[in-house]
DNA sequence: GTCCCTTATTTTCTGCTGTCAATGAAAGAA
DNA sequence: TTCTTTCATTGACAGCAGAAAATAAGGGAC
């Protein structure tokens, strides 16, 4: 992360402050005394550090005397998250358009805003960006508050830490420094992150992986990808790169994939896999991933099988993950989720059949992503960064 | 872990004692200021949790005068790990025996014994143990060092924490709270963990891992098994179940499995599977995988073709595990490493070919592993189990 | 041999975090 | 009104770790 000047610095400067906070901000309301059970800290730590978020505006006391349960005993009193009181830009860049919004401090969508891009080439991505920035900051004057950061979510290897992008194969980046750009056109502290894992930082912090310490998000659309989360925290691996499901070969007779493997999920679930393998056995040339999906809700029996072939790709390579992790949820999401129908009884079943012993009590979900969603999970990083840039 | 008497605390109690007494261990002599700079503590900290550890004797200060190096300024004082200082107990139950071992705090074997099960009878397999952990606490008395822990490793789901063996297949026991039974009839303190697991710890603390936050150990034998460490953090998985490789479905096509699916890895690499291909590729009928083994060694191109075959699925695992997790390094090890040389060149293409990416990156090891190895690394987590006691 | 330089370790002091135990506050119940 | 219950706060306190300065232990220059 890079910071300038313009944004201040979050008052949580001990560990405690930063997980009461965190807390807070995932798990709603709640009264000084759940919070200390939460946290396991004891009701003192919590009043004390309690105080100082109060006073500097991002916790606020809950007085809605309507909600409260009659019950024995002083009446708790709740504190919650004052959405309000920051906001953040979050950007995903595709190699064809980039997508941002505005959200506040809980990760809620203010304002979203498209625009396409034209060339890959980094000062002209840097320009568009800037310039979308810029017409966020300007709405976010009309909520009278600071914007505190910007995070930017870019497909491919991505190193968080030197906010650097190693290598993106759709923007045919390497070794783009993109923090210290964005920093120095934006003035905002800048957070860089891989897509997938700032989409697994927005579910574990605003989403369905609340509270757990074992999940994963997997992604079905143009590419398959997977997000993990294993002892809290989000996994990079060793060289930044992990979660790559998309890749898992699941059968050596399998189509064969950009990779060069055969049998890759990718290469059987991915859209462009879909709409090659539909032409191929339909005859008909739908044009894209929308034109196959239509042709096998019409009930082309041939498209149809193409989508439960998918499924059942994605349901095995969940089932790997499951086999391998172990996480208690696996949430599956992404613009291909379009298609649930086709496949869903699919994944299910492949799933169920190739998961091992207690792997297959994972709870496997799917949540809908609207399209503005990878760029909120871009701002989920820059809140993540912002929370935590005292403390780490 | 049970405790019950006869055993001293382990006089870590701060964080900070506790990381720099496990650097210590694992890292061999280090200087003060080395260790500082490992832990990121200063040097301060460093000498004051160091003296009660030297007092208490679990350190020692290394006064090598020959091995140090001329050099400016004042001469490093190195302290290291007083393996003398106390025993452990590993022991290993499979189906058909026990192997214990008497390891000392560097978890180095002093005394190794295992003995036949003729039973899978709870009560009859603890009294074996009881009889196998005395033998081995009077072998202890000759050292004049007291035992203070032991370890016990058994395939299957175990849950630590609460030290009960949930559902081992080949001992045949559902919900048996082993570390209270064995803490009663042995009156040492109890860890009870999944072999692999332990296995994993071993080498995390002792072995290949030693320094490293994402490695994997794969074994090879009669099943093919997986320990991860994400995060430097051993994995459990949220129902206890986790690094299931060889359950990892890798062909549709491929042989059938006892859990029911086609192509895992376990059914074409295990080494009941090689002795079944063996037999039906080859006529012979092999009588185990030794003999299957010396078959292949002897040059009978259907039987090499088999192990072939197995380092395949192997390495197609492992890239599985790569492409997921980004581990630094894997290190594949088992009773099954004695057909390393068949099948070593199969699972190092195999794995190239299906890393994606980074994840190629890599690093991939073999290590042989002497059959007390399974008890060394339930020596291991009572050496853990030890050290955090207090603090954890 | 003495002095100086360098590096390692220890000491002393200090700040700060989180716990403990006692106290205050706000309700319903007797 | 007073008691009980639960939640929250306060102030004293213990303990950890960091900073800076002091001390230790060599080698080398003279």
């Amino acid at each position: 992360m890079r910071s300038t000047s313009r944004t201040e610095a979050f008052p949580a400067h001990t560990p405690a402050a930063s997980q009461i906070f965190t807390t807070v901000l995932s798990h709603g309301p709640l009264t000084r005394s759940e919070i200390a059970a939460r946290t396991r800290l004891s009701a003192a730590a919590v009043t004390k550090a309690v105080r100082p978020l109060i006073e500097a505006g991002y916790l606020l006391e809950d007085v809605d005397e309507d909600a409260r349960q009659p019950s024995l005993g002083r009446p708790a009193n709740p504190v919650l998250v004052d959405g309000g009181r920051a906001l953040f830009i979050g950007v995903k860049m595709t190699g064809d358009e980039l997508i941002a919004v505005l959200t506040d401090l809980c990760c809620r969508i203010r304002v979203a805003r498209h625009v396409p891009l034209t060339t890959h080439d980094p000062k002209a991505v840097l320009a568009s960006t800037a310039a979308l920035v810029q017409e966020l900051l300007t709405e976010a004057d009309g909520f009278g508050v600071r914007v505190q950061g910007l995070g930017i979510a870019v497909s491919g290897d991505v190193d968080r830490a030197a906010g650097v992008v190693r290598y993106s194969p759709f923007l045919e980046w390497r070794d783009v420094p993109l923090a210290e750009l964005a920093a120095m056109t934006t003035g905002l502290p800048v957070t860089v992150d891989n897509d997938v894992r700032a989409l697994t930082v927005a579910e574990q912090w605003f989403g369905a992986g609340v509270g757990l310490s074992d999940f994963a998000v997997v992604t079905v659309g143009a590419g398959i990808g997977c997000g993990l989360v294993v002892h809290g925290q989000v996994v990079s691996g060793a060289h930044g790169v992990a979660g790559e499901i998309g890749h898992v070969a699941i059968d050596p007779a399998g189509p064969l994939c950009h990779c060069g493997n055969r049998g890759c999920v990718e290469a059987i679930a991915a859209d462009s896999a879909i709409v090659g393998k539909v032409r191929e056995v339909t005859g008909v040339q739908v044009a894209d991933a929308a034109a196959a999906l239509d042709l096998a809700h019409e009930g082309d029996p041939g498209a149809r099988e193409v989508y439960a072939r998918a499924g059942e790709a994605i349901g095995r390579g969940i089932a790997t993950v499951a086999n391998l992790l172990g996480p208690e949820r696996v949430i599956i999401s992404g613009e291909g989720l379009a298609a649930y129908d086709l496949f869903a009884e699919q994944i299910r079943d492949a799933f169920a059949a190739a998961a091992f012993g207690s792997a297959a009590r994972c709870d496997v979900q799917t949540r809908p992503l609207p399209f503005e969603e990878w760029a909120r999970g871009a701002a989920a990083t820059a809140i993540q960064s912002f929370i935590r840039s005292d403390t780490y």
